[in-house]
DNA sequence: TCCTAATATTCTTATATAAGAGTTATATGA
DNA sequence: TCATATAACTCTTATATAAGAATATTAGGA
């Protein structure tokens, strides 16, 4: 009963339903939050089994692509606060229990053009613009973190300096402007604080600052945000768990 | 055809078979590098079907405790050097090639009763004995590392000064003395140079230097090893995926 | 004794069916 | 109109069988 595929293509057959559900998810036909047809739908619209669109939908729920509930059916994983904490904050407080950044307070907004490192790491033109944030967030009242984000313009035309900038970022690239973080890698850095982020972080210049350089990219591969962020981390930590 | 356990328990079968095998494993009856019984073999064993034993063994392949090829069988997962590092060895250079520490020098290496933290982090009794082994690591021929290693002196009653001590110590644990890192969790922190660093590192005391304080695990969940490394992160960073 | 072909073993992919468990929708009666 | 019971939907667990692909073993012939 081996189907005849919308997009011919190698490899088994799983990963052919798992590719062509992607393809669907990054061309916007599902969208964050949406339901799928069930396994048993997809299966006759696929021409497999329906233990073929299993495998595939078990491969894509191990990549936070997919979230199934028994009962009610599988979705298309959107951002939450608490789960785009989870995923993609790992700092901690010492004792273990970890407190989501309560605030955040904006130093600067500016849309402009972007600079040549810019253009290099989230490979934009060199005459693309970009949006610039730069902000202070805390961790039970205490300022722990001075990030600068940059984000491409054209994904995140609109947002604004008058707009609420919330903690969780990801959550709000991707119900106001379609942009869903998939995946991010960070480089860390042990660094001194400099005069400008000592005042910010109420530290003094020079003491070592934890710094995570981070790029982050959409399903397609596509690099959407350069952030780096400096922390303090004299009463946090940044969490690691290795399997 | 619901099958008799041998240790009864609560939950799907592919769960319990899960857990039997890990038992067979935690009680050393398979050991890492060996092959297990073929999954119709289990599937008889332990009176489930083939594909309940295949659910279980890929959950264990996800785990990192089994490894599959086909046409050859399952083997119980053994560190190798290459392996190891993967895992659990994350500090990269600047133009992303991951060259593996190529020495490392040994600077001390004591057994001693453990002292009250040590007691508390690798819960072992106020008056057990620990090995403590400091080294230096270096890449590229440049000294990037310093180490402290924690590890219950029981576990690897042996090891003595005068043994090569390798730069994959999970090698070593697993093969001479049956000891199995499993996982680990490691905090981050940004600290300063002290001076006897500053001497080993061939930096500034005071310079900042990035701090893993790492608790690895058995299967058991026993943690066998506290390892604290100090990294001058100039020429390199400690590579984090986030998914 | 060595090489090659055949056979056996084992994982991987794929199909099929069914019951259990959780959730949602619908129908019916008050 | 609302509440409850029933039916339908969908994921989860479990069974079964078979062919493909990779590897290992064995047998036979040179």
């Amino acid at each position: 009963m081996h189907s005849v595929r919308a997009t011919p293509g190698e490899g088994p057959l799983f990963a052919q339903v798992q590719a062509l559900i992607i393809q669907r998810m990054v061309d916007g036909i599902w969208t964050p939050g949406e339901r799928l047809p069930s396994e048993f739908a997809l299966a006759e619209e696929f021409n497999v089994s329906q233990g073929t669109v299993r495998k595939a939908f078990d491969a894509l729920v191990h990549e936070n692509l997919l979230i199934r509930h028994q009962g009610r059916g599988t979705f298309i994983a959107a951002h939450s606060a608490k789960r785009e904490l989870y995923r993609f904050f790992h700092l901690v407080s010492k004792d273990g229990v970890t407190p989501p950044p309560q605030t955040s307070r904006l130093i600067s907004f500016e849309r402009r053009k972007c600079s040549a490192e810019e253009s290099r790491r989230l490979k934009i033109s060199k005459s693309a613009h970009v949006v610039n944030i730069q902000r202070v967030r805390s961790m039970n009242k205490a300022p722990v973190i001075i990030e600068n984000i940059v984000v491409p313009d054209a994904l995140i035309t609109g947002l604004g300096e008058d707009n609420e900038i919330p903690n969780e970022l990801y959550q709000l690239y991707e119900q106001s402007y379609g942009v869903t973080i998939h995946k991010a890698i960070e480089h860390l850095h042990a660094r001194a604080t400099t005069r400008s982020e000592a005042c910010h972080l109420s530290l003094i210049e020079g003491a070592p600052l934890l710094e995570i350089d981070r790029l982050a990219f959409t399903l397609d591969g596509t690099p959407v945000e350069w952030r780096v962020s400096r922390c303090d981390t004299s009463a946090h930590s940044y969490l690691s768990e290795l399997f």
